[in-house]
DNA sequence: GTCTATAACTCGATAGAC
DNA sequence: GTCTATCGAGTTATAGAC
């Protein structure tokens, strides 16, 4: 049991709050108070601000780069990951939704920190995908499935933390699940 | 020829300047120099800040209603609405794409003057294109069919904003265009 | 590593003349 | 409607003792 490094509890500690509350309107005064800790020492370990969101995006990066990997290390099936994927997104959608759209128009707007979020939401994702759906079509194919269902994965998230219609939700997942499963077997009958 | 009041103007310009250089890291100092107004005027026209940020999202969600209803007023079938309705966004895509999110973002954080604006997103659309969709297919699978092809939109117009892969972006909508289609024709045969 | 204190600045909002 | 000037609060960031 190593303990883990003050910097790296404070850094979960930001992440759940900014989750919470929003980046925009959380200054650091505010966010030292509420997690415990003193705006003096944000300063400390983080240095600015902006590399206070670095680390942010970093870790949730990170976080999104293992929870892949553990996903693909267990199945193979592309359906089984893309179920698997959607529900970890709604699960996770009350907390880390906002947060994840608000990151991502940060990266859209190109700031610099932010750019390895971009990356690994499409380039890295798609490219999981991508092998999986290569197991059971061509891959130019396998392409543009591995994007239509991680657009739909997020689609539908985007969605569901506007209105909150979680069966509606599942429902639009399950309707493209099984229009891609039907489109592969007939391509693999003819 | 009605010369426009001059709030109006100022409120456009807003929109533009935001879509541009975002929400949150824009001052109304900042904003009003670069629209070539004064910070006080944006007071005088609009009241608080907040409140012009809740008649900038009046007016988007108001554009999109208008565009929506332009488009059902020219189309039914449903394939050919939601080919349109892409090409609309994917076009403005650089422009409102990252303000759209940013906006969003603000809805789901539960802004009270966002609330519009999800609701125009999310219900009303999937409202038009479910009654466009019940004219190929019953009205359960329109309703489905209507957000899975919203979803699909939003998240390809998300990927797109984040790698800027237009070609991809349209590859996916095609195929989910083309998937829907068999799905339903198969339906009808049955 | 942690604390208190404060510097230097920007913010939204308002005052009041014109 | 538009201008300049400014208030008071809030912000990031730093200083320096312990």
């Amino acid at each position: 049991m190593s303990s883990p490094r003050p910097r790296d509890v404070l850094l979960a500690k930001a992440v759940g709050y900014y989750a919470e509350h929003g980046v925009r309107d959380t200054s650091l005064r505010t966010l030292a108070t509420s997690i415990g800790t003193s705006q003096r020492m944000l300063h400390y370990h983080f240095g600015s601000r902006e590399d206070l969101l670095a680390a942010v995006i970093e870790i949730v990066v990170a976080d999104q780069i293992a929870a892949l990997d553990r996903l693909f290390a267990e199945v193979d099936d592309p359906f089984e990951a893309g179920r698997r994927n959607w529900e970890a997104a709604a699960a996770s959608a009350q907390t880390f939704g906002p947060l994840f759209f608000e990151l991502a128009s940060h990266a859209m707007h190109g700031r610099p920190y932010a750019a390895g979020l971009g990356e690994v939401v499409v380039a890295r994702h798609v490219a999981a995908f991508r092998r999986a759906f290569a197991t059971v079509t061509d891959s130019g194919h396998a392409e543009v499935l591995a994007r239509l269902t991680l657009a739909v994965g997020q689609g539908v998230l985007f969605q569901l933390l506007l209105d909150g219609d979680r069966p509606a939700a599942d429902a639009a997942v399950d309707e493209l699940t099984e229009m891609v499963r039907t489109r592969i077997e007939s391509a693999n009958v003819r």
